[in-house]
DNA sequence: ATTTAGCACTCGAGGACAGTGACTGCTATT
DNA sequence: AATAGCAGTCACTGTCCTCGAGTGCTAAAT
């Protein structure tokens, strides 16, 4: 355990540091009004918060610089926040508008973040592969082209064009509709389809070979949703840009791609999923040298209770968790408010 | 008009900038095996370029640079074509795999463009203002909340959530389907509301209170649809990163900025609208500060021989025109023969 | 009358160098 | 234990200088 004198210097220093970006030396410190010791003895503080492994030096005349081990200690002990006001608490449920469908309403949530905090936000999306079918309706677009509409259990909407080899007539669709709505509702896509599978098999045999063309279509459609969906949502990249951390496009380039399609991320956000509540990854916590000096401030929401999924704020280590904290638990809490059945 | 001696060397400069970056100096010139003159007599000739406009010395003992207007001569005049392969024609009808709607495929089309090219790609979508309904369906997700599925004559589906302010009966829902059906089809979104609000004024009359309040909703509902579109897809955007031309992280972030909601593209595009064929518009022609050295080569997508919207790839003004304009080309071509009603 | 060779000149890039200032760690003193 | 003092380190900055690429101009050559 640290002493209060360490502790204070180590918050003062992280305080400096996070808004000026510069390398902060013994005399700034020891100037500071609540400091009342000499450079000399903040030096040898220094020193001892160096060997710790809290600081760093990036070279000898220079001041000190937290380590990722420094950030970690700061976001767990000694973090103060700085709580949001009801105004702002408003104006996000204004943003966040109720009459959206879930994915919509998300991506929205992804703008918010990435807006109000000037970097960039990630949204994991919650895992299809749950959702259960709630209704599953055709409509008839021409003898040969049929809409098949797809409503999920979490509200979500989905519709697919099937395209037919051979005509079909509107009671045949009927019986399609009803067979299905009354088979498939409650199960998930992938057990949808596995019954679907097992009809297949049977009406095969029975030579209803109009039928069988529909139903091997609509398979072939709840497949291809099954796969198509990306689990994360990515907003406000290009605001990286403005951070001195990611001057170099080189590095800068790596990160996108990273941010792209990228399973670190997935893996913290697992992580997140498990133990619930607030999440600080700190830049080799990411597992991947391409977030280096970057920090993920993360944090699951929920639905009637039940997590669903993640959401967070990418940004440089070097951002002001004392404010992004708050916003993005407050976000989350906001969100899962706002979510229902 | 210019002297076959001097279109020639002002080619070669451009070829040699376009690859290299580097101001071309009167010396590389004369070497080159085309060119048996002097590095005496090329200097007097890119001295009369220079004062003709076409080129530009970015200081006394650097070479010469084409500007915009430079670019725009060699673009009209001097370009020669490296056509892509049929192999490479094949890919892309490959990548833009037909069962998608139209959206989708116009998304697609973005991404693939991005790819090929390295660069930024920009789609501008067919105004929905002029695409008409095909049909208009309803489904009772519970007494109080209904989904509209609307089907367009671009094949565009597209589905609302309804909350009702009251119940309402599957056959009353079923009524007013039919009535949409009857009455709204072949209208455009705008017009159909217009209708809408006819009826609701007569129904309003009549005190059928429960159709009215889904009416009043549906109203709300298309008029939503109306206005939510975004006229431009970007896809790419942070390929540009790559380019030293965009190294100033200030520069490139008003780039994406402009990128982002700006008119000023949109102007470019309606141009393209009006005579139809490929465009390139080169830096200063774009009309904005901030797509100084971009250029943008463009060319406009049809449906059955209508003219929908315009695609096209923004990046460097120092690209490699020979292979953009013709890749950029063959995917509007592709594209179009995709699109069918 | 072109074309070319030659020459003086310009200017940016890059290296060497010294001075400055912001630090540090250590030691001796309070 | 805290501090003052001091020597040492090192990035940063500005100056000076050289180098080289490239220019424009003029006079000679074709």
């Amino acid at each position: 355990m640290l002493s209060d004198r360490y502790q204070m210097l180590f918050k003062n220093l992280m305080g400096l540091y996070l808004s000026d970006g510069k390398p902060v030396g013994s005399s700034t410190l020891s100037k500071l009004p609540e400091v009342s010791l000499s450079s000399a003895t903040v030096r040898n503080v220094l020193a001892d918060l160096e060997q710790m492994g809290l600081l760093h030096s990036p070279h000898t005349s220079a001041g000190r610089v937290p380590t990722d081990l420094g950030y970690r200690f700061f976001v767990d002990s000694l973090l103060t926040f700085q709580l949001p006001t009801l105004g702002h608490e408003h104006a996000i449920r204004q943003q966040l508008s109720t009459d959206l469908n879930q994915d919509r309403l998300l991506q929205e949530t992804a703008k918010l973040l990435s807006g109000m905090t000037g970097m960039a936000s990630v949204v994991m999306l919650p895992s299809k592969a749950q959702e259960t079918l709630q209704q599953v309706d055709f409509l008839m677009l021409s003898p040969k082209r049929v809409l098949m509409v797809l409503v999920f259990s979490d509200q979500d909407v989905q519709n697919r064009v099937v395209e037919l080899e051979q005509s079909i007539s509107a009671d045949q669709l009927h019986a399609l509709a009803n067979f299905l709505n009354a088979e498939c509702l409650g199960l998930s896509l992938r057990h949808a389809r596995a019954k679907l599978m097992a009809t297949l098999a049977r009406v095969e045999q029975e030579h209803q070979t109009a039928e069988l063309a529909l139903l091997q279509s609509a398979d072939a459609l709840l497949s291809q949703q099954a796969s198509e969906r990306r689990p994360l949502m990515v907003a406000g990249k290009t605001k990286l840009i403005d951070y001195e951390e990611f001057a170099d496009s080189q590095k800068l380039r790596q990160l996108y791609h990273a941010l792209q399609d990228e399973q670190a991320l997935l893996e913290l956000f697992d992580k997140t999923l498990q133990a619930p509540g607030l999440k600080v990854f700190i830049g080799s916590e990411f597992g991947d040298d391409v977030y280096q000096s970057c920090s993920l401030v993360a944090r699951p929401y929920t639905m009637e209770g039940e997590v669903l999924g993640v959401l967070g704020v990418i940004g440089p280590s070097r951002m002001n968790y004392q404010k992004v904290v708050p916003q993005v638990d407050l976000t989350g809490k906001i969100l899962s408010s706002l979510l229902k059945k």
